[in-house]
DNA sequence: TCTGGGGTCCTAGGACCC
DNA sequence: TCTGGGGTCCTAGGACCC
């Protein structure tokens, strides 16, 4: 049987902005979304407020500055580097380990029961704040259902002191009438409500439900859900990461577009990040899909969604021609006199050029891709967008707000902290 | 005025084949 | 008038995750 644990950042983007930055330990901190537009994570101090996750930022404007409380745009440069601290410390105490999130990682520690879980998990945790500044808190169980479960317990009582192993625990179900059934693994906010109708309120009564109506009504995965809370394990740990099958760039825009030049260089732009981030991965893209749409939340103006897929023969990472299919797709969508919010580029189908077969009609093409490499090179170090196809118009109008974001504290020469 | 971005998986239904 | 059965593949949409 293999022992599950799951290791969680607490507030993950919150205490990366306080490693570097100790006078904002014990205040409370948001960090908002692109464009500065929801908040998408809190310390404890802005929780204990009663600031809500992802609620609207300008909506709370007002009574965060009355609270005093530290707003912070995301610092994605930040918070990934200190992420892949986190996670290399984090695999150096089992051989076997899943990342999978930027704040998470399943750990296999099967084998190391003989060390008694709770101390090993007590000193991993330890290490891991010595060595990179970041608190995490670690559940143990049977399942990763059941470690995410610990998990959350961990984190809720202080004394737990960050680790809760219910692997082999006689309180399990009681631990599991104190978990809400919305804040199970895999039960969203739809399936919730749906249980929730039924009477089925926690995960213990998830847990009890009959399986008949739960595979009927949600399918494989919410049975496997139910498995996975009786200490049966459906869902492995896959330490070997499976091969991407997208990659999509998409924004809001800080302001609504209607020109189409304007437009135009947005998706150049995002097809050129698009194509830069698979040829850092060794892929190619089969087919491409662009996406522009109005605001949802402005039933005033005219609503228009429209996305296209194009495919890519044969198969490319190549700088122009992803650029050129991306323009090409949004000609055939593009309406005048809409106010455009948002658009995104999408690469699909992505596949190792060398795991394709040799096509007769479509032979590999001989040009070199020199020139991806030299702009790939280029843009990783000045910064992206300083090199870009001449089709191009310069025009930063639509770019994003951040106007409360924090240094590249480890990430950029000129932006390292100082030591006075 | 102002509401994120990037993913995965499953399912139902239609097109098409013999 | 009477109009099969079984299979695959693809796509769009819907659910979920962080």
């Amino acid at each position: 049987m293999t022992v599950f644990a799951l290791v969680d950042c607490n507030n993950f983007y919150a205490s990366c902005e306080r490693v570097f930055q100790p006078r904002l330990i014990g205040r409370p901190i948001v960090v908002l979304s692109n464009n500065d537009g929801c908040i998408i994570a809190r310390s404890d101090e802005a929780k204990a407020l009663g600031i809500p996750m992802g609620a609207p930022y300008f909506k709370f404007k007002n009574y965060l500055e009355k609270q005093e409380v530290i707003i912070l745009s995301s610092n994605y440069a930040l918070y990934g580097d200190l992420s892949n601290r986190v996670m290399t410390t984090l695999s150096s105490f089992t051989p076997k380990s899943e990342i999978y999130s930027i704040d998470e990682c399943f750990l296999d520690l099967s084998g190391f029961e003989h060390l008694k879980l709770t101390e090993y998990c007590q000193h991993i945790r330890q290490c891991v704040f010595q060595w990179t500044g970041i608190p995490v808190s670690i559940g143990i169980g049977k399942t990763k259902t059941l470690s995410k479960i610990s998990n959350l317990l961990a984190k809720k009582s202080q004394k737990t002191n960050g680790v809760l192993d219910l692997y082999n625990s006689p309180w399990l179900d009681i631990a599991l009438q104190r978990i809400a059934v919305g804040d199970v693994w895999g039960i969203g906010r739809r399936w919730s409500k749906a249980l929730q109708e039924r009477g089925i309120i926690t995960a213990y009564d998830l847990k009890e439900s009959p399986e008949r109506w739960i595979r009927q009504k949600f399918g494989i995965v919410g049975l496997k859900t139910v498995k996975e809370l009786q200490g049966i394990s459906c869902i492995e740990i896959e330490d070997e990461s499976p091969q991407k099958q997208t990659v999509c760039i998409s924004r809001s825009f800080g302001s609504t577009l209607t020109d189409y030049l304007a437009l135009k260089s947005v998706i150049a732009t995002f097809a050129d990040m698009a194509s830069c981030k698979i040829r850092k991965h060794g892929l190619a893209a089969r087919a491409i899909n662009v996406f522009i749409q109005t605001s949802p939340f402005n039933p005033e103006i005219e609503q228009y969604n429209k996305s296209i897929t194009l495919g890519l023969h044969p198969q490319t990472n190549n700088f122009q021609d992803i650029h050129g299919a991306a323009l090409k797709c949004l000609d055939k969508i593009f309406k005048p006199n809409i106010r455009y919010k948002k658009a995104g580029v999408i690469l699909i189908d992505l596949i190792k050029p060398e795991d394709v077969p040799p096509n007769l009609f479509h032979p590999p093409s001989h040009t070199s891709d020199e020139l991806s490499k030299v702009c790939d090179s280029i843009n990783q170090r000045f910064g992206f967008g300083l090199i870009q196809l001449g089709q191009v118009k310069k025009s930063r109008t639509w770019y994003m707000k951040q106007n409360y974001k924090t240094p590249s504290f480890t990430t950029r020469w000129d932006e390292l902290p100082r030591a006075r």
